[in-house]
RNA sequence: GGCGCAUUGGUCAAGAGGUUAAGACGUCGCCCUCUCACGGCGGAAUCUGGGGUUCGAUUCCCCAAUGCGCUACCA
């Protein structure tokens, strides 16, 4: 009968390195004390959504704030799900968003010492790893076909037993222990007849509680966990040779010195076997976190759903063509990650988000809901803070990949300027601009290609709409100053039996035809077609006294 | 079905065995001598339920309910 050391080189003859050299190639890094090695693990399906973000974030605070190192590793062990494009795709999403990574896939190819950052490359790591796990007599070949194991289950279903492959139920499990077995999957080997290879763990199955033993794992946001023996023979290597995302995460990350591994909730059930690999491979385990899914309510009545693939808002793509700031996306994210960051950002409005010092235990360990809310309203603050002639060409890069539609807009980019900046400055700043398409909404009417007339005149003023713009261009100087102009209006207003003061028009309404506002506003419907705006003065300053003069006209 | 995680207003949430249970978004009202925005003031609105432990529990324990997840040779 085979010994487990000749069954390992009857499956894997000809590896290149031992697992020792493997360690001295990938030695422990050389970092400051307290520095964090994070990774990204994206599988590239070509679809990133503001859950990976969220994630992504936590990876990159992590590393950044310690001095550490923050990786990009591309998990495509799953040949059925690779997408063209995906990876560029990932690559650039973050890049908007500002994720750098320091390490790993990029777009000209890997940079750092801990490659090859892509699991298809890697095989030759993994077999040799699984090599010293059947060696050890931890792993075994298994050839069980598809049918035999949903036999299996079904089985399993029936004595309301848990299902899976493990003790009791492996037939391959105990090769050793029987003569004929033995030979079988000597032969079968040799005759190259596929196979996967399974953990052989050594957990008691179906242990009551009492008997389970427990470990103590550390997670950075849930605290200490208390993870149960895993008793599930998992596939660690495929049939096609390729690991299975168990196998590759505990090698990886242990060679690739991982200090943080993120990554979300779903993953907690299946820490067990982690624990297990990286107890059997003789490895540290690295910090957990495991973080909480983003979620959003469900079109079918108001219930919490999970942030599925399909929803157009959750992708990060939406934001990109929405326009959104990448750095009020960023904003919000924070304040969904950090529950004290909004604190912190009043008592710092200017600082850079980077100096917030973000801490794994201020995460949630609860779902959060997506809230467009908040977005919006983060996303004003955030706007006010960005200078208008760098907001401006941003919003042009946007429109050039989004809206070409728009290129009008930027034909004067100092113009543009002025417009965004109108009482941005004011000792109370206005903050109405919130997203891209928004805002060229928001200063459609500065453009004689967008502006259209959406209002009507209040009713109290309607009638007298033409004495009130005739009156208003006849005295019209544009070098007026905000006081003097203002002024005008008034006379007008009182001239035509309007109160001057909307108060006085409130207390005696039956005096009043209606109030200086009342007037004003049929001045800026004429002028921006709308009646809601900011100081139509200092619209007025910078429209320019001929569009003014035109606009009034084509209203008489 | 089994297992895991979670559960404070509509949303994000702070919080401690004894609090008037913070704050933000949203919402409603008022004010800010033109609208809107900004800002200010104020209002409505929360500890999933049931058992324990305790002088006292929203907080600790148990059970239940609900939500989400895992239960693949997917990640």
């Amino acid at each position: 009968m085979l010994s487990n050391r000749e069954l390992a080189q009857l499956i894997y003859p000809s590896l290149p390195h031992t697992s020792e050299e493997y360690e001295a190639m990938y030695p422990e890094r050389q970092l400051p004390e307290g520095a964090r090695v994070t990774r990204l693990g994206p599988s590239p399906t070509g679809f990133i959504h503001l859950g990976n973000l969220y994630g992504a974030f936590v990876d990159e605070r992590l590393a950044h704030q310690s001095d550490g190192v923050f990786f990009l590793r591309i998990e495509d062990t799953d040949d059925k799900r690779f997408v063209e494009n995906a990876i560029e795709t990932i690559i650039t999403s973050l890049a908007f968003f500002d994720i750098r990574f320091d390490e790993g896939v990029t777009e000209s190819g890997d940079i750092g010492a801990y490659g090859d950052y892509t699991q298809s490359h890697r095989g030759e790591i993994y077999r040799t790893f699984a090599r010293k796990l059947l060696e050890d007599g931890l792993a075994y070949p298994c050839f069980l076909s598809e049918e035999e194991i949903s036999a299996i289950r079904e089985k399993q279903e029936a004595e309301k037993t848990s299902p899976g492959i493990y003790a009791g139920w492996s037939k391959y499990r105990d090769w050793d222990k029987d003569e004929a077995l033995a030979a079988e999957v000597e032969s079968r080997i040799r005759s190259r007849e596929p196979f996967v290879i399974r953990l052989k763990s050594r957990g008691v199955p179906n242990a009551s509680a009492e008997e389970t033993a427990r470990h103590t794992v550390k997670d950075a946001i849930r605290g200490e966990l208390s993870v149960p023996d895993n008793f599930q023979d998992v596939v660690i290597i495929k049939q096609t040779g390729i690991p299975t995302y168990h196998f590759a995460h505990v090698v990886d990350d242990h060679l690739m010195r991982t200090t943080h591994v993120v990554r979300g909730e779903e993953w907690l059930p299946s820490l067990p076997i982690h624990v297990e690999l990286f107890e059997d491979l003789g490895w540290e385990l690295p910090v957990y976190c495991h973080t909480a899914q983003l979620m959003k309510i469900g079109e079918d009545g108001n219930k919490r759903k999970l942030s599925k693939r399909k929803d157009p808002e959750l992708s990060l793509d939406y934001y990109r063509s929405q326009g959104y700031h990448p750095a009020a996306v960023r904003e919000y994210l924070l304040t969904i990650l950090n529950s004290n960051y909004e604190e912190w950002r009043a008592a710092n409005p200017e600082a850079s988000s980077d100096e917030f010092e973000f801490t794994t235990e201020k995460m949630s360990s609860s779902g959060a809901l997506f809230d467009l809310d908040k977005l919006n309203d983060v996303s004003k603050g955030t706007l006010l803070r960005i200078d208008a002639r760098e907001l401006a060409g941003w919003l042009k890069s946007w429109s050039e990949e989004f809206a070409p539609e728009y290129s009008y807009v930027f034909a004067d980019m100092d113009h543009l300027a002025d417009i965004l900046d109108l009482g941005r400055h004011d000792a109370r700043p206005r903050a109405d601009l919130i997203y891209a398409r928004q805002i060229m909404d928001y200063i459609s009417y500065f453009f004689d290609e967008s502006f259209t007339r959406q209002d009507s005149y209040p009713a109290e003023a309607a009638d007298d709409s033409e004495v009130i713009l005739r009156r208003y261009l006849e005295s019209y100087d544009h070098s007026d100053d905000n006081g003097a102009w203002f002024d005008k209006i008034r006379l007008i207003a009182t001239d035509l039996g309007y109160a001057a003061k909307p108060k006085d028009f409130r207390k005696h309404p039956e005096e009043y035809k209606g109030h200086v506002g009342h007037v004003s506003t049929v001045i800026r419907i004429a002028l921006m077609g709308r009646a809601t705006s900011p100081d139509v003065w200092a619209i007025q300053q910078i429209m320019g006294e001929e569009t003014v003069r035109r606009r009034i006209e084509a209203c008489l």
